[in-house]
DNA sequence: ACAATTCTTGACCAAACGGTCAGAATGACG
DNA sequence: CGTCATTCTGACCGTTTGGTCAAGAATTGT
């Protein structure tokens, strides 16, 4: 899909210039609330240059976009089928929470997209995404009947590490409006909560 | 703030209408992505009616959020202090999750607002809804106390209702691209899973 | 050194958008 | 029925926005 071309360093250069201008924006206002004007002042190019690198507005974002479902998604992969289910689910947990704190604008960025219906990802979301969680929720099922993990819906349990992580990321301002606390102490805090509260839903019995 | 005009009856029919119509587009869209025209046409009006009963384009959004904050807050103060802690809170999530059914769209309009960064609501983010939090917050930690209510961070246990709730009406797009069943079965498994997993969360011992 | 290629930009364009306004249509009321 | 206020709309306006283009600047290869 995404050919391989012959990057200058000069192209290799601006186009990441680009994408990560590109990345603020977009989180920040949403697809149809940014500007070419805004990502081309942020990446510090004028603005045809800027269309000089990516065809259009559009091609900019489905660039982060299939650029980033990747890394998004890497977390979920690195559950280990071979070691003990509650310690492996507790920390894809602090993985996916961490990357909330190193990552919000990526977080916020698919965020803003499925909010609103995900129209330029819903084939990714019913093809790779669907086929990565349904393994997952079988990992899960398997290690259920054995014993190892107290019985849950795999794919709601899924979906509310997804919901409680994101969270810090996608609605920081509610977060931040009513704790009053610096980000560090947020995750810090968040972390030992959702730790100590995973771990009493998972563990057998 | 909003003073009680009296109006005619085609005054609180038109109103009424353009509200619902631009609910339905600024939840699909944000508020950038929202056009006069498509509200205009949603709502069977054409674009100069529909300022002639909005001053603008923000009045109609700004009118729409603080008319639902409310409403939007209501299931936090049906928390009852003298019921069982326990079922409360179970309770409360119930009712989230039963309003993320009947009103997606406005859970979406706010997921929206709140992933922009809130410029517009950040006050009473600050404001009320820190007050109702606060107050919520210190309930937890007396029934904490009490022995009633298994410990956990009060703010948290919140913020994870919240984002586990409000998951099913903003990502419902790819809820539904993963699961591929119908909204009802959607829910109906949602309330299962998380009655089931909240209560081991706040059983104490 | 010089030609070819790549990179950059000011000026411009058409469409979309939020909003205005004069006046027409409709309703309320004695 | 007539009059006054309310409701409604087509035509229009200024601005913003995504995108184009021709030509100039910089870089590269020989």
């Amino acid at each position: 899909m995404t050919i391989q071309q012959p990057q200058t360093r000069i192209q290799k250069k601006n186009r990441d210039l680009i994408l990560d201008a590109a990345l603020g924006v977009f989180s920040d206002h949403g697809f149809r609330g940014a500007t070419l004007d805004q990502i081309a002042s942020a990446a510090g190019l004028s603005k045809p240059n800027v269309l000089y690198y990516f065809a259009s507005k559009e091609a900019i974002y489905t660039a982060l976009l299939s650029g980033l479902l990747e890394t998004w998604l890497d977390p979920l992969r690195d559950i280990d089928p071979e070691g003990d289910p509650v310690e492996e689910i507790l920390a894809y947990i602090m993985r996916k929470l961490q990357m909330s704190r190193e990552f919000p604008r990526e977080s916020r960025l698919f965020a803003n997209e499925i909010v609103q219906g995900a129209p330029r990802i819903e084939d990714q979301i019913k093809g790779p995404l669907k086929v990565l969680v349904d393994r997952t929720a079988e990992l899960f099922n398997t290690w259920m009947k054995e014993g190892r993990l107290a019985e849950n819906d795999p794919y709601h349990l899924i979906f509310s590490i997804w919901a409680t992580t994101q969270h810090y990321a996608d609605f920081s301002v509610q977060v931040t409006g009513i704790l009053q606390t610096s980000d560090e102490e947020q995750f810090k805090d968040a972390g030992h909560f959702l730790k100590e509260f995973y771990r009493r839903a998972l563990t057998p019995h």
